[in-house]
DNA sequence: ACAATAGTGTCTGTGAGACAGTATCGA
DNA sequence: TCGATACTGTCTCACAGACACTATTGT
């Protein structure tokens, strides 16, 4: 940076807009907040926090997670900064979008410090609705989509929405609803092959041939 | 967002650094400046600015690459925003990361407003130093330097570091700087093909046979 | 035995990698 | 003719896609 006499230019506020994706019932959803307050009062939002003046932007979403999820320790990037002038018809707000990806087992977002009215809502159904959705936060999630979708083929992102322990059809499952398509059985498991390894356990109680559970492989490099 | 009463939090300043690579006598180059003041004066560092009240990130990125070569139409895009509250030792800085990418032709960096000494950097041989880069630009250099490598395999957007019309030669070069490896030319011919159309020029002069000029094809759908 | 789902074997086509060959310029 | 670089043909091998087959549970 060259002029840093930053005392010609205000400053901004920053914060942290939360992408909680889970998969619930075969479907992907996304915590969000219906706001109780104006502007977009009644309307439905991203959950997000303000950045502290001795915040890191990562401690940000971790404690924005914390407080709508009650959880501390789950996978999450940030995504893309969001910087239209007029985002938020108040106040000039940048927005620095950040991705958790959590399996809905662990998932009690009624934990929430501020759950005043959480919601899992289904992505697909939001986006191709017309749904007013608040701010900018459609764009948002468009883009956190479309991103999920990528890096979940050239990623082992999609562990995330899992458990440690998983059969690989619940795996394949997951695949299938990020990708938007089916997948062949023997395909899939021979591309995730390196990345498993086996347990002692199956399941039990089904009526049919039980699957076993696999956690994930760490360490590749041998 | 929830809570939007902003007066509790205190607001930042927002900065936009500029990674403008190119490619110069076969090696990937970067522009930077030797900053006249402190901290770090005299140590190289990005170019940047701060973000105006009313204006876009996407904007400030333009004005600063603007300012800094003069030109106006170059590809660029954003990259990742650094948070770190001690990235810059006097005041909170939340820097938002844009690259772009400019093939040498065009680049006379001496056109800039504010060139006080502006030069272009081996990529490499910087990163292979142990070079003083000034706050954390080393790391947003690594970061950027690591994103152009993979956006390279899965974009075209190694095209933007030529002209409009280019030999092939020339673009399987600009492809092996940012690869970092070789290719075979018949390879790397079958894989582009479908995203160029041939000119009717080809070089003259030299003492080999002469290479055809293409230019990118638009429209790939059909 | 049957329904239902888990899991495997194998054929095919596509595309990357490797390499050898041919083409066309100036000197 | 020769050196140098541009350009092409083709073999191989790994891997994704497609599909048929076998395996194991509860009822």
């Amino acid at each position: 940076m060259e002029e840093y006499d930053s005392s010609q230019y205000e400053k901004l506020s920053v914060a942290v807009d939360l992408l909680v994706f889970t998969i619930e019932n075969d479907r992907l959803k996304l915590l969000m907040i219906k706001r109780s307050e104006n502007p977009f009062k009644n309307t439905i939002a991203l959950p997000g926090v303000f950045v502290g003046i001795k915040e890191t932007l990562d401690a940000a979403a971790k404690r924005g997670i914390k407080e709508e999820t009650g959880l501390k320790n789950i996978y999450f990037e940030q995504l893309y900064t969001f910087g239209e002038v007029k985002r938020d018809p108040r106040m000039r707000i940048i927005s620095v979008a950040y991705m958790a990806l959590v399996p809905i087992e662990k998932l009690d977002y009624k934990a929430g410090e501020r759950t005043i009215s959480a919601e899992l809502v289904d992505v697909e159904e939001l986006l191709a609705s017309n749904k007013k959705i608040a701010f900018d936060h459609r764009e948002i999630i468009k883009y956190a989509r479309w991103r999920l979708k990528n890096k979940v083929e050239y990623t082992d992102i999609a562990f995330h929405l899992v458990e440690e322990e998983f059969t690989l059809p619940r795996l394949q499952k997951v695949y299938e609803i990020l990708l938007g398509k089916e997948l062949y059985k023997a395909n899939f498991r021979k591309k995730i092959a390196p990345m498993i390894e086996e347990t002692d356990y199956i399941t039990v109680g089904d009526a049919h041939r039980p699957s076993r559970f696999y956690r994930k492989k760490q360490a590749d490099d041998e």
